[in-house]
Formats: structure tokens, sequence, C-alpha cells
RNA sequence: ACCCCCGUAGCGCAAUUGGAUAGCGCAUCGGACUUCUAAUCCGGUUGUUGUGGGUUCAAAUCCCACCGGGGGUACCA
């Protein structure tokens, strides 16, 4: 459980502003609730720089050069930092102090895997709900980025001290359900011989037969027996609990595991269902308008009204009219009121993004508070096999699966190459870059690091040093074991600002930071020396590699990535 | 036509969300293996942040207009 070296920095500023206050340095004025910090990005910066001062120049009536050589002399003192200094045009600048970094090492070693985790906060409950693709049939490669980022903004909200929540929502109500269930029988019946002729859509893909002789192994004919409405509705039961069964196998071997499944029918079962006290709440608060034998959703937000429920005259089967709109609405309600958490975070593709603007209004409209819904859109992603584009839309029937894709490059590439731009940028993936084991594949970069520091230390432990080595880590003053110590301690820096800002990117990118100062500090300092004289600084080094090794560990845990002892 | 995202070094992307001299990888050029894995390291080269205005002490970041690329605008699911 720490604090963040920024956060503490933060404190010292604004104490530092109250002292300066007190003493007359500086006129009475109000502290500012949020004070802008940075890391330095030039080492004669320090490590942390504020600009502060310049945005209190008005306030002030003063030069920021000014009020930031007023206030540094009263920032108290404190054990991390080792000098504050005033620079042009009024910044703030933080040295962190060399023995205090060093002191870090067993402070991360004691930590071990809950190093990086930031305090827990009270009662805040959060829902990521992600992939929740249709259960039609198995996950194309289309569900990869979605899966991958809402996984690990899991996790990183988890290590920030939320009590996270994975869902998936299944969406098994309405036509699309039919048509599986249609899908399945018309193969059945075909298989035994004895062609159904139906009228009605169905999905074209190879699956649909793999999962007709499941069905005919399991069932024999008794579908063929039986009513075709009653056979329809039980091969419907069967064919989703299958798809859901592959969807979670499948996710499985990307290392992502839900908490729960959110049936989408349930909204319409029992009496009254969410569905229809959903209705009655909106028709109350006048959200509600009837036309053409619809009814929408209206709401000022919007520029135009949505379809709630679809007429008859054009959707004939009752069960089909709620559009997705109308599961949405009770959803929200379910996430938000009945199940009570206080944020319910969505994952969708930017081509959904038309209907975040209805979700929002939708929470408005049943008085839920629309910041506690937060909808990240990502771009999409085309997958490529060096110049052939794969397919990844069901209804063609021809597609990539996930699960050929997760064969065929591994999940840690996967994940690490999803995870590593911001949501806000398509994406161009090239499997046969991922698969390219070379120096264009920065995957292997970051798990060499922890392969890396696996090797010394079996090395050391051949050398007779114990595997729980302790030692004086004051001895690291080396340039290269510096710097690795205060990307090391940056750690929880980053897990609050990915979870701040619901950006997992920052993980690959600190990672590979890590892993490049771990392999500079591996080539600067020789780690394992065998010179009787250097048995101190050895013993410390090897503290050093092993909280190393913590560090990209959790990092890669994040990540839903392996961290390997051997590649 | 309207809405959303993007445009940063030859290429792919960062930039703690309005802060200092815009960083990293690949590519490229030159170095480093008798010692813990060279899947590595060290150094060099690389920029009018799409264009034009504006706001601000301060703009890649905010506002306006335009240009280019992607996505979206059904009583489809």
């Amino acid at each position: 459980m720490q604090s963040t070296v920024r956060d503490n920095i933060v404190e010292l500023i604004s104490a530092g502003m109250r002292l300066a206050q007190q003493a007359g340095a500086l006129p009475a004025f109000e502290i500012p609730h949020t004070i802008p910090i940075a890391p330095s990005q030039h080492a004669a910066h320090g490590d942390y720089g504020s600009p502060v001062c310049m945005g209190l120049a008005r306030v002030l009536r003063r030069a920021p050069m000014q009020i930031a050589q007023a206030i540094a002399p009263h920032i108290p003192q404190s054990e991390f930092v080792s000098q504050v200094e005033v620079s042009p045009p009024g910044y703030l600048n933080f040295t962190l102090d060399a023995g205090w970094l060093a002191q870090q090492v067993p402070v991360i070693l004691a930590a071990g895997e809950s190093w990086g985790n930031l305090e827990r906060k009270e009662s805040e409950r959060v829902q990521v709900e992600f992939v929740s693709a249709n259960p039609t049939g198995p996950l194309t490669v289309g569900a990869a980025r979605n899966a991958v980022l809402g996984d690990a903004l899991a996790a990183v909200l988890d290590a920030a001290g939320y009590a996270v929540e994975r869902e998936y929502y299944v969406n098994d109500h309405g036509s699309k359900s039919r048509k599986l269930a249609v899908s399945i029988y018309l193969s059945y019946a075909e298989l035994w011989g004895s062609p159904v002729e139906l009228d009605e859509p169905i999905y074209p893909g190879d699956y649909i037969a793999e999962l007709a002789q499941e069905l005919q192994a399991e069932a024999g004919r008794r579908y063929l027996e039986m009513e075709r409405d009653t056979a329809l509705a039980e091969i419907m039961e069967w064919g989703i609990q299958r798809v859901l069964a592959g969807v979670a196998a499948d996710l499985a071997r990307l290392r992502i595991h839900f908490d729960s499944w959110r049936h989408e029918r349930s909204f319409y079962t029992g009496e009254p269902s969410l569905f229809a006290q959903q209705l009655g709440r909106l028709r109350e608060t006048g959200h509600i308008v009837e036309k053409d034998g619809a009814l929408w959703f209206t709401h000022p937000d919007l520029e135009k009204d949505a379809v709630l429920v679809r007429s008859a005259a054009v959707i004939a089967d009752p069960e089909s009219r709620p559009t997705y709109l109308a599961s949405d609405i009770c959803y929200l309600w379910d996430k938000l009121v009945l199940r009570d958490f206080d944020r319910a975070i969505y994952v969708w593709g930017a081509d959904h993004h038309g209907d975040a603007p209805r979700v929002k209004a939708a929470a408005q409209a049943l008085g839920i508070a629309p910041e506690r819904v937060e909808i990240i859109l990502y771009q999409l992603v085309t997958m490529r096999r060096g110049e052939q584009a794969l397919r990844m839309s069901k209804s063609s029937g021809e597609f990539v699966t996930l699960r050929e894709v997760i064969d065929e490059v591994g999940a840690d590439s996967i994940r690490y190459m999803l995870l590593t731009r911001t949501a806000d940028v398509t994406m161009d993936f090239d499997l046969e870059l991922a698969v390219e084991q070379s120096d264009r594949n920065p995957v292997f970069y970051v798990q060499y690091a922890h392969t890396r520091i696996a090797g010394v230390l079996r090395h050391a432990a051949e050398q007779g040093w114990p595997a729980e080595v302790l030692g004086d880590s004051a001895l690291l003053t080396h340039p290269s074991e510096l710097a690795l110590l205060r990307k090391m301690v940056a750690f929880p820096e980053v897990i609050a600002l990915a979870a701040n800002n619901l950006a997992p990117h920052h993980l690959p990118n600190y990672a590979s930071e890590l892993a490049a100062h771990f392999h500079a500090f591996y080539h600067n300092c020789y780690i394992v020396d065998s010179d009787p004289a250097a048995v101190e600084l050895t013993r410390a080094r090897l503290m050093l590699a092993r909280a190393a090794k913590v560090v990209l560990a959790r990092v890669l845990y994040l990540m839903g990535m392996d961290a390997p002892e051997r590649m």
C-alpha cells in the first residue's frame, strides 16, 4: 500500500505554500486543490517538477520566479527528497534522495506481489463490462482488442484499490438467439437425413455444423420427434450454453476470466419484468413517446428519439421487438441501482460510439448520475497476415477466430501488442510481425529482462548465494542502479495514471522502460562478482535484481502476460 | 450533410492530460561478447507536431476554419 512519490511531493508543495504564507513570505491565498506536477524530462531539472507557481502569478500579482523562491525555503524536509530547486521561469524542481531510493529495495521485496498497489478505496465498487460479443458463435479476432483492454483495465483498477468485477453481458434475447437455434436445428435435421424447410435467416459458418454434430451425439433423434417450437426453444438454450462455454475457453487462453455473466434475457422475465419496470419509470418522467406503433425513448440531450420497442407491423415476433437500447436501459438499472456499483465501465468498439449518448441520456432519465457510466471507446483493429486482411464478421460465415490467432501468435504477443497503443488510435495488427522473434518484437524485450534476472539468480545460486540474499542496499550508488531504482519506485504512479485515465497503454510503455533500465544496469554493473572484496556489493546488487524482478513480474501480471523464468 | 477518433522523425507510436530543450522503438551509421543468456548494451543521424487563424505567462494538447485517413449516422442485430 503505497502513496505515490508524486502525491507525497504534492503534499510537500502545499505544505510549503502554507508555511510560506504563515511566515509572511507570501500574501494570503487559497492553496490550489490540484497541484500540477510531472516527472522531469531532463536530469538538470531533478526528478519531478511543478509549474504551480506560474498559475499563481496572476492571483498573487507577482512573478512566478519570486513565488517559487518564496515557497522553496518553506518546503519541509523529507527523507525522500534531497533537493528542492527553483528554476526559471518559476518551476519547483525536486530531486529524489539517492539513499532513500536505495532503501526502497527491501521495501519492494517485502511488498512482493502487492508492490504498486494503491490504498484500498472505501466503497468504490467498479464493474468493467467487456467483450460481450453476441453468443451466436465463436469469438472472432474482432474481440481481441476489447478483451485485452477490458481485462488490463480491470487489473489496473484492482491494483489501484478499487473492488473490481469483470462482467460479460450475454445478448441472448431476441432474434439472434432464434437464428442460432434455427441454424443448429436445420443442420442437425440434415445430419439425420430429414432436412427441414424453414424460411428463416441462419448463420452460415462451419461451426454450426460442428454444433449440430455435438447435438446429434448428445441428444440423438430426440429433437426431430418433438414439436418444432419446443425443440427450437431447447436447442436455443443448449446452443447458447455451448457457445458460451467455447467463448470462456477461448478467453481463458488469453488468461481472461469473468466474475459474472449477465444474461439479457433475464430482463424480460419475472412479473413485472425489469423491462416493464424501467418502461414505467421512463413513462412517468415523460421519456417515452408512442409513434407509428413503436415506443421511442426521448431525451433533450438527444438529437433524435430512439426506438425502444419496435412496432408489430415491422417485427412480428413480440420477443424480438425490444431494441438493444431497451436492454441497455434495464442493464443500467441492474448495474447501478440493483447491484449498486459505484461505477460502470463499458468497453466498446468505435463502431458503437453513436450508442454512447443514448446510454448516458438513459442514465440521466433514470436518475442515475451520468458520471457513473464510463464508456471506453477504442478504435478498430485491422488484422492481417502479411498482405492478407483477416475477416472478422460472423454474419459472413467466413472469419478468423480469436482462438486461431492465439494459437498462432500466442497470448503474450497479442496482449502486449494490443495494449501498447492508446485506445484512440486505429491499429494494424500483422500476425507475421507478431510471431517474428526479433528485435522488432518488443514483447520479447520485456520478457527477456525478467528471464535474464531469473538467469542471474540461478547463476548466483550455483555460486552459493542464498536465494533470499539480503544485504545493505545503501551500497547501490551507481547511476545505472539509481536510474533503475527510480523506475521501480515510479510503478505505483503508473498504476494511478493508468487507472485514473482508464488508459492501460501506460503499462506496456512502462514495462519497456523498466526493462531497458534493467538491461543497462546488467551491462554496467556486474552483479555476481567472485572477488572476495565485492561480497557486500554482490549482495546489494542481487537484492536489486530480485526487486527489479518483482516489479517486472507485477507489470507483466497486470498486462496478463507470462513472466517466464526461461525463454 | 452531420457526429466520433486520428494526423508528431523515413516507418510504427509516446508525451502523467495546458508546462521547461517534444521522447521511445524500428530502420540507418559506428562501436561492445575469455566473465551472470548479445533476444542485450553504448554512441551518432533523424522534427515548421497536417495547414491557417485564435485563447493563454505557457499549446502536440483547448477553440474556430480547412485538408487528409478511419469509423458511425435503421422500427439491423
